[in-house]
DNA sequence: ACCGGGATGTTCT
DNA sequence: GAACATCCCGGTG
């Protein structure tokens, strides 16, 4: 692979549909690792219910509706960060979520945060493991991913994305089910398998 | 291997 | 108070 060039702000200021399948074999780079990303989902915003961006803009999501090219991070489940690309202009709030990575460099840290990896496609395949392996949390939230200034960056190393990427629904929604907008990397074994429970009613603390 | 249930806390209704 | 763009672990086979 040739030398890594970081992508532009033009490459983000588009469609998340468009950037999307476009992000498939770049690669991330933060907390000391890198890793190629492999799976993504689109988020559009105003006119995707399943987005967080749909009701309007809240302290929460506020970076996705900034300019593009800046990193959404947000906290779910009460223990787990998620990160997305910001796509199109200011005030339009589309995003990409990273779903997983095939690890590049830095392995060995990213197994020392990620103590229940037994295998290295353990080590970030799913949106939640890929952060927590390069040490993603809400500081990076607004991130620049052009500039790479807060240690977070998006590079093109050669690699092209496939010819025919892998598409289907998005994982863990309620809502949107039917909109084919999780993209992946055919046959790369770090993609996610799984499905996840839906949400269970909590029980009462004792 | 697959499956089901529990964990955890922020956000928004 | 309900929902949540999830993951881990222990049970069973």
């Amino acid at each position: 692979m040739g030398r890594r060039r970081r992508l532009s702000r033009s490459f983000y200021d588009r469609d998340s549909l468009v950037v999307a399948p476009e992000l498939l074999n770049k690669v991330l780079v933060a907390g000391g690792c890198a890793g190629r990303i492999v799976e993504v989902e689109a988020y559009r915003g105003g006119e995707d219910p399943a987005s967080h961006a749909y009701r309007g803009r809240t302290a929460r999501n506020a970076v996705m509706f900034g300019p593009p090219g800046h990193l959404y991070v947000y906290f779910t489940y009460g223990m787990h960060w998620c990160a997305n690309a910001v796509c199109m202009p200011d005030g339009v709030a589309q995003a990409v979520l990273l779903r997983a990575l095939a690890p590049l460099s830095g392995l060995e840290e990213m197994q020392a945060r990620r103590r229940a990896a037994r295998k290295e496609t353990e080590l970030c395949s799913g949106p939640a493991r890929l952060c927590h392996a390069l040490g993603i949390t809400r500081d990076h939230d607004g991130a620049d991913l052009v500039g790479g200034a807060d240690g977070v960056a998006v590079f093109d190393d050669g690699t092209p994305p496939p010819d025919n990427p892998a598409t289907g629904p998005r994982v863990g929604i309620r809502v949107a089910v039917e909109e084919p907008w999780r993209y992946w990397v055919p046959g790369d074994p770090n993609v996610t398998r799984w499905s996840p429970m839906p949400a269970l009613p909590r029980r009462r603390p004792r």
